[in-house]
RNA sequence: GGGCGUUUAGCUCAGUUGGCUAGAGCAUCUCGUUUACACCGAGAGGGUCGGGGGUUCAAGUCCCUCAACGCCCA
């Protein structure tokens, strides 16, 4: 474009082509990229890097939003800014979307692919929707360092997550040991407590009974155990008897006797109903409870049934004495809360089940049945044996994998934890002393409680994508053969003390003579190799090691980001000089998971925080206030709203709805792909195929579409209204803008003397230095929508609907034009540097126009302005402009301009029609109206033709008071009586109501001496009312004697 | 069961340490095409601030309690 003709500037701004334009020119011109510098100050975040999942949502946009404009405004502000981009190889997640694709597809499952391909296949995944992430992330203008770009499963990140399980394993904060894990059977690994959700279904309480080997007279032949999963008898090794039934029932009668005295009448009937049932049910069972405790005391054992197998009776307070039976049977390798009674009784802990979720050899004749087979078999069985005592029908908490969406077996399994007493006390500590700040303050608890109770972190999974452990083990039959094999291991040619560890795990089985019968080693030789000694590697296989098929953790890696992107353990000079980063932007479900985690690894590794602030943002929710899913209908996609608003107007409604909340209800509304009628999504609406447009009637597909016909209909689009607002507001910015440019010809740029500035200049100066201020305070305290707010109400309500419009006077007379066009040019540019942060590509197209009509601008000093607003200097303004006398001033302007057209408007009287109106007030605000007087004209089309003490009310007028002045619009010949009698009559109450109200604040003796300079302000306030008050019904009095 | 949060105009939300006649955007109604913008301009109507109690001279704001909803953890 050589030359520039702003009469060529369209009224609407063409996002579309402008965005991926001026992106580009960002780009190549290297602003997005920092360098290591230190004469300069660095500002650092690093993104919460997008799962390789999928494709962005809506809460990604949020998110991003919030990063980029952040780190926008400090590049303005002259901080060396890092913006740290990638993505995450989610391993369950991104392996599970693949191993099911697989299925569909191809009929295939991993194994018959087996590893390396279905790794293979992964990265191709990764490949695909790496690039449709970043894509979308470089849409919504995010100026992340591209040249960056990092991916937890690379080279760069391999390493560091290899050094940090080496560190780790070295100080034994690394072990592995026999754990009770929520199994996937249709994905076969693990997953973590996070990724289980518990689903209500139907199921049945079976109650079985287990017969008594030798009872004494007296003692029951049969004990009763009741259970919603039958198939898990056959890994019984106890059975639970409460030890002290009688307390245990006084408890709970105490603790019902106190809620009957707290709960609601409508509610004290059931208590009192459970309080009965439960003083029965102890006359009932007691006896017989303490009977039983008497015999587990007494070493009586059980006969289980189908397995022959010889259990005790043990005394355990998970026995509770208030349901079932009484009596619980104890399942260890089954159930977390049975696995508990084991350890605490020394119980064997028996595995049924293999992997694929079928019954193993310890179900004796019951191998090879799937769980849910076995169930069947078992009922069936011990119903012929007469063992069934009963089956109630009852609603079940089923555990579920939120991955594979089927149950969760509780299930044994070898596994590798990080110990975490020590690492979440320092996580816990950075946070106490104020080196990790966090907004809202209320996310600290969460964060505090999750980390205090220092659960082992379990980090093995079972899975092909990821990083595998780095730990080649040895199973050592005898004692004897440990120290050979640790001998023969140090030996080794490339073993070397730096970078070898080892680990002795002794058997997990106790009893040596059942560890022989069961052919267990007695010790398992683990040994880490640091990463870069392949030629080690190989020499333990060579002796006999094998390395572990399990990979870590997705979140393992996660947790090294922040250091982990800056190439540690290399001692860079990123690290040394980015880390630790500033501030940490991401939404509230995974303050535990990751952002406790980067903390204390952080710590661990470089012996600093990640970060010293972490601002957690809301999250988004439908017009139903449910979260957003792709699988429930209800998702929108960034791209849409991108493609109909544009980024920035995206940007914009994100920033704006951005509030201290933690939720935010967006309402979402489907687009007519036929006539572009959009209407509400329902319940009911989001979950069909296709749906009939109630404005053309033409039928369109939704993303559920399925059959041929369906999918031939046009697609229609999931929007949200929301975003009108702020996509008119980008219009109003563009079109004051062409205003600006249509008016600059001719511009020469002079600088500017605070003489010379007229009350509306200065008014314009004192607003934008007091917006500057506090946008910017806005922004550093993460109140997003706060600035955003200021910001939309400062341009459209303050700069176009005043100051522009006065300008237009000003720029139309030659004499005043040259400084008109100075000041508009000079006021535009600030704006565009202040909205910059939150529309980037808006006002960086406004400010490349501007640029060629006036490339220099400024006030007292003129210069060159910045090549590109990315890299301009953040509006800065020094306190001297905000001037509180000249905004009084102006709003004095701004009332009675209001009032004015108010009568206007009352009275039905047109714009074309003139009006002549005085204003009656003291001679101080008579001259600090008088230089806005001229104004009126343009703004009311009324004309100013008295002012002062002296002003008297017309024959006939509209009339309106406000505590500085009473304003008289001549009607002569216009008036509608009973329009301005009404107006007047509702006027006069409201006043009278106010007078009321402020002669009963002084009349209260304990108020004016509490608050006495608040009572003079009321007592003006009482005096400036009265005078009012007095002003209208003198106008009535008049007007009523003109009717 | 524990924790966190929400409940203010038809809808979506603001409302700082208690001091207003409770605000905004959208929607509604009236008027309007004065050469930046109808994705616009001027104006209007609309709320006993979820219910109940308390503290206070004064409560949307602080305390207690009840209710509904949402999220997290068990």
């Amino acid at each position: 474009m050589t030359t520039f003709d702003p009469n060529e500037i369209p009224s609407r701004f063409d996002f579309s082509q402008a965005q991926s334009r001026i992106f580009e020119m960002w780009e190549s011109a290297g602003y997005f990229h920092a360098e290591p510098d230190p004469t300069r100050q660095p500002y650092t975040i690093v993104i919460p890097p997008p799962n390789v999942t999928g494709a962005l949502h809506l809460g990604h946009a949020l998110n991003n939003t919030l990063q980029d404009t952040l780190i926008r405004m400090k590049r303005m502000q002259g901080f060396n800014a890092l913006w740290m981009p990638g993505t995450d190889h989610a391993g369950i997640a991104t392996q599970a979307v693949v191993e099911r694709r697989l299925k569909e597809d191809e009929g295939k499952t991993r194994h018959d692919l087996g590893r390396e391909e279905l790794v293979a296949r992964i990265w191709k995944w990764k490949e695909q929707y790496e690039a449709r992430i970043i894509g979308q992330l470089k849409q919504l203008g995010s100026s992340c360092d591209w040249e960056r770009l990092r991916f937890t499963f690379d080279d760069v990140c391999a390493k560091a997550v290899r050094h940090t399980f080496f560190d780790l394993f070295k100080k034994a904060l690394i072990y592995r040991g026999k754990r009770l894990v929520n199994w996937d059977t249709f994905l076969q690994t693990t997953v973590s407590d996070d990724e289980v959700f518990s689903k209500t279904v139907k199921g049945q309480f079976w109650h079985f009974m287990y017969p008594v080997i030798d009872p004494r007279p007296g003692e029951p032949a049969h004990v009763i155990v009741a259970t919603t999963r039958p198939e898990t008898m056959l890994g019984d090794t106890a059975v639970a008897v409460h030890p002290e039934p009688d307390k245990a029932f006084d408890r709970i009668a105490s603790e019902l006797r106190e809620k009957l005295k707290k709960v609601s009448d409508s509610e004290a009937e059931s208590v009192q109903v459970q309080i009965d049932a439960l003083e029965q049910r102890r006359n009932e069972m007691l006896p017989k409870l303490e009977q039983l405790r008497d015999m587990a005391i007494a070493g009586r054992t059980l006969m289980l049934p189908l397995m022959d197998r010889e259990i005790p009776l043990v005394c355990d307070s998970w026995a509770k004495p208030e349901l079932g039976a009484g009596c619980v049977k104890i399942t260890p390798a089954h159930d977390p809360n049975d696995y508990e009674v084991a350890r605490r009784c020394g119980l064997p802990m028996i595995n049924i089940m293999n992997g694929d979720g079928t019954l193993n050899v310890e179900a004796g004749k019951y191998e090879g049945l799937t769980m849910k087979q076995g169930r069947s078999k078992v009922v069936e069985d011990l119903e012929a044996l007469g063992l069934v005592r009963q089956v109630e029908d009852r609603e079940i908490e089923l555990p579920q994998s939120d991955r594979s969406k089927t149950p969760i077996e509780p299930f044994l399994a070898d596994q590798w934890f990080v110990s975490m007493e020590e690492l979440s006390q320092s996580a816990i500590d950075a946070v106490e002393d104020g080196r990790v700040k966090f907004t809202p303050e209320r996310y600290r608890r969460g964060y505090l409680d999750w980390l205090g109770e220092k659960r082992d972190w379990p980090v093995s999974r079972q899975l092909w994508w990821g990083h595998q452990i780095p730990v080649w083990s040895i199973a050592c039959d005898e004692e004897s053969d440990v120290d050979k094999i640790i001998e023969r291991i140090k030996s080794l040619s490339e073993f070397d003390e730096q970078n070898t560890a080892i680990q002795i795990e002794p058997s997990f089985e106790t009893d040596e003579e059942k560890r022989k019968k069961l052919a267990l080693p007695c010790a398992t030789i683990h040994v880490c190799v640091q990463s870069d000694h392949e030629a080690l590697e190989s020499q333990l296989i060579d002796t006999g090691l094998v390395r572990d098929e399990d990979v870590l953790d997705t979140w393992f890696s996660s947790a090294l980001w922040p250091h982990s992107t800056l190439g540690w353990p290399e001692k860079t000079a990123e690290l040394d000089y980015f880390y630790p980063t500033s501030t940490l932007i991401t939404s509230r479900d995974i303050i535990s998971l990751w952002v406790a985690r980067m903390v204390l690894m952080g710590l661990n590794n470089c012996g600093d925080v990640p970060f010293g602030q972490v601002y957690i943002h809301p999250k988004i929710q439908d017009g139903f206030g449910e979260t957003m899913s792709k699988s429930k209908g209800n998702g929108i996609d960034p791209l849409d709203v991108i493609d109909k608003f544009g980024a920035d107007a995206l940007r914009f409604g994100m920033a704006h709805l951005c509030t201290e909340t933690q939720d935010v209800k967006l309402p979402v509304q489907f687009e007519c792909p036929n006539c572009g009628h959009t209407f509400d999504q329902t319940k009911k609406n989001r979950i069909l195929p296709k749906l009939a447009c109630p404005s053309c009637k033409q039928e369109f597909s939704t993303q559920w579409a399925e059959t041929e016909h369906d999918k031939r209909l046009p697609r229609g689009g999931v929007i949200s209204e929301r975003f009108e607002t702020a996509r008119n507001f980008v219009n109003k910015l563009w079109n004051a803008s062409r205003f600006a440019m249509l008016n600059l010809e001719g511009y020469v740029s002079t600088p500017i003397s605070r003489e010379d500035l007229t009350v509306e200049d200065r008014w314009m100066l004192s607003r934008l230095a007091t917006v500057s201020t506090n946008v910017t305070n806005h922004l550093e305290g993460f109140k997003y929508g706060e600035a955003a707010r200021e910001l939309y109400d400062f341009a459209w309500h303050q700069f176009c609907s005043f100051y522009v419009e006065m300008l237009k006077d000003r720029l139309a007379d030659d004499g005043l034009r040259p400084h008109a066009q100075r000041m508009l040019a000079y006021s535009l540019d600030c704006l565009l540097r202040l909205l910059h942060p939150i529309m980037p590509f808006i006002t960086e197209e406004i400010w490349q126009n501007l640029g060629r009509i006036c490339p220099e601008r400024g006030l007292a000093e003129v210069a060159s302005a910045s090549e590109c607003l990315i890299v301009a200097q953040w509006p800065d303004f020094d306190s001297s402009w905000q001037d509180t006398e000249i905004e009084n001033q102006f709003s004095l302007y701004q009332t009675s301009l209001g009032e004015i057209r108010e009568i206007r408007n009352s009275q039905n009287i047109g714009n074309k029609s003139k009006v002549e109106f005085s204003i009656k007030c003291e001679p101080a605000i008579a001259s600090a109206l008088e230089p806005l007087g001229s104004y009126f004209s343009r703004m009311a089309n009324a004309d100013l033709v008295a002012m002062g003490p002296d002003v008297q009310a017309p024959e006939t007028s509209g009339t309106r008071t406000n505590p500085c002045m009473e304003i008289y619009v001549n009607l002569e010949g216009l008036i509608d009586v009973g329009a301005e009698v009404e107006r007047l009559g509702k006027e006069q109450a409201n006043l009278e109501k106010s007078i009321e109200s402020k002669k009963r604040q002084l009349g209260n003796e304990k108020f004016v001496a509490a608050k006495p300079e608040l009572a003079d302000a009321i007592r003006v306030g009482l005096v400036q009312a009265e005078g009012q008050l007095a002003t209208i019904v003198e106008s009535l009095d008049r007007l009523k004697k003109k009717i």
